[in-house]
DNA sequence: TTGAAAGCGCTACCAT
DNA sequence: ATGGTAGCGCTTTCAA
């Protein structure tokens, strides 16, 4: 066939088979495995080794599993995991958990109904913990409150949740805008617009609070019709007819900050149509700092979302205090902080 | 405390609990649990899922894998998790799995020793399927080779293998540069260059195929001069560099079909800094068909890979294979097509 | 219609 | 320095 590697029958390999063939006890293989070598002749560890490469044997994590009560894996439940930046997010707690002898379980989960099925499901895996990485939606989290005290500890990053019992990560949105718009007045805006995000998320309003903050720290008047909605959710037509409206406004704004990078980059476009050039004739800013921010013409000057960060500190917090659960709860809010880029100038 | 379910005790509930609750045999409560319930009184189901909910009862998934030898579990081994085509299958993939009660392990492997490990800790979890999605980078494949008999069914997507005893899924790579190829000659297109990626990938390698192809179907010589490398793992400087290189060529190519739709991006910009028109000077097609191709100004033509087709295509076939262990391979070639957007016209 | 008991593949305790 | 064995929480025969 295609191995050329010994396959005694179509049985699985199992300890017993080890031991046999070793010449041993099954408790003498399993202390070979588990580094307990202290105590032992090298010459047997010798013919275990031997005996666990001639037979391929692979030691069933399931079988430990139920006598340890462990199961070396970490549940990961992502909202919109198409998003390119929690997959970055990704990038980085995959091999820290993996270093740590972890494995990820993922779920994915839109909505609660999903989240809370996602959740039994990863109970009964007996996960050793669970991390959320998710959007801002507004989502009801008393189920999680209920569960059971065998419930492995949980790590939240940019979930809303009413409760302050688990770990958590969140970012500064508002303190990003406010950062903004400061740059935007030192460059001599007087007329700063914001394209908002819908009030079904948390960062929306954040956003929202960090413009009129801003607006007021430097003594600019709010005016409502310098705010249009832009929700990322619709179609890039409706960023599109916003921006149209706001640049319809007299005096026309100098500067619009848009909900995220990619509603920025229609804004861009749109602008561009109309004539107008950025960042001479007007200043666009996005949110997130995605990875295209750069490739944009010209590229785009935005406010970064820490989301690696994030989920860096998520896994490391998360494997701490599997390690060590009575320590005091981590509430985290990291900064965020304006990247500048060629799309603001002044004046 | 946080909770106002019973909670008897720190320890664990088990089937043994829910059993001595309700009154009746552990053998009963499993049978509940597997819906077994045919035979069984109408009133003894009751008080079991009385006891089950009273006890906030979760049945052990480990303990239940021991025994049946199934974990419910499939394996996902992803090179650079970060790419956002992966995720976007991703997130096809799992709403998938989960219907069928799978849930997904996920490992992240740049390299073959990464992967090998990645494959062995899999296979200690007894996952029941495991499924690549690749980058086309070359990587050994010898050791896939030698699993035993009892290793779990596994599904390729892109990944370069030598091996013909996998189901595998791919994309035709070269068809979709043939089919851009064609659609600029019938726009009166006769000088077209390349910016080719890297040889380390089999992608790179049938894309350069396919521009050879086109043109020889069409007639048109082949200039080496209008062929460059844009390696995408190399800085975007590099990019622009070869950019600048195509356009210094006599006579200017009126055609540039870039490495992948990032690379596109900083050609556009590159042409467009250049003071050239896109695409009334010069047409850019992309690769890859990522969301923020929409996004560009003017939007990206590109040739569009298939990765979410192809995502949910290996899932089924994974599915279908655990099912059915003994059906034929599957070897499927899913074809590429150009989008056709605004940054290509006539000459 | 329900129950008793063996056994899945390990670890951990206690012996020797 | 090594081994015997109970038991982790289930499912699955087989019996009643």
């Amino acid at each position: 066939m295609t191995s050329n590697l010994p396959q005694r029958s179509g049985k699985r390999v199992t300890i017993k088979d080890v031991a046999q063939a070793a010449g041993v006890s099954v408790t003498t293989v399993s202390n070979a495995l588990n580094k307990r070598t202290d105590a032992m002749t090298e010459e047997t560890l010798q013919r275990i080794q031997a005996a666990i490469r001639s037979l391929d044997y692979r030691p069933s994590q399931v079988a430990r599993s139920l006598v340890t009560n462990r199961t070396a894996t970490i549940g990961l439940i992502i909202g919109e995991i198409e998003t390119p930046l929690f997959l970055q997010a990704l990038n980085l707690i995959e091999p820290i958990a993996r270093e740590a002898d972890y494995n990820l379980l993922l779920c994915n989960a839109r909505d609660v109904d999903d989240e809370r099925q996602a959740v039994n499901l990863l109970l009964e895996k007996r996960i050793d913990g669970l991390i959320f990485l998710s959007t801002s939606l507004y989502m009801a989290d008393d189920y999680l409150l209920n569960l059971p005290v065998s419930a492995p500890p949980i790590v939240m990053v940019n979930r809303t949740s009413l409760y302050d019992g688990f770990d958590h990560i969140h970012w500064d949105n508002a303190g990003g805008i406010i950062e903004a718009v400061d740059d935007l007045v030192r460059l001599g805006h007087r007329h700063i617009a914001q394209l908002r995000g819908p009030a079904s998320r948390r960062s929306s309003e954040e956003r929202v609070e960090g413009y009129r903050a801003g607006l007021e720290k430097h003594n600019l008047e709010y005016r409502s019709d310098y705010v249009r909605l832009a929700d990322f959710e619709r179609p890039p037509e409706t960023w599109e007819q916003a921006t149209h409206e706001l640049l319809a406004v007299s005096p026309r704004p100098t500067a619009i900050l848009a909900s995220n990078d990619t509603v920025a980059a229609i804004v861009m476009r749109t602008v561009q149509q109309a004539g107008l050039r950025i960042p001479q004739d007007i200043t666009v800013i996005g949110n997130d700092n995605q990875p295209f921010c750069n490739y944009l013409n010209p590229p785009l000057t935005t406010v970064d979302i820490p989301v690696i960060d994030a989920g860096q500190l998520a896994i490391e917090i998360l494997l701490d205090r599997i390690a060590n659960p009575t320590k005091t709860l981590e509430q985290v809010n990291l900064p965020c902080s304006l990247v500048v880029r060629e799309s603001s100038g002044a004046v």
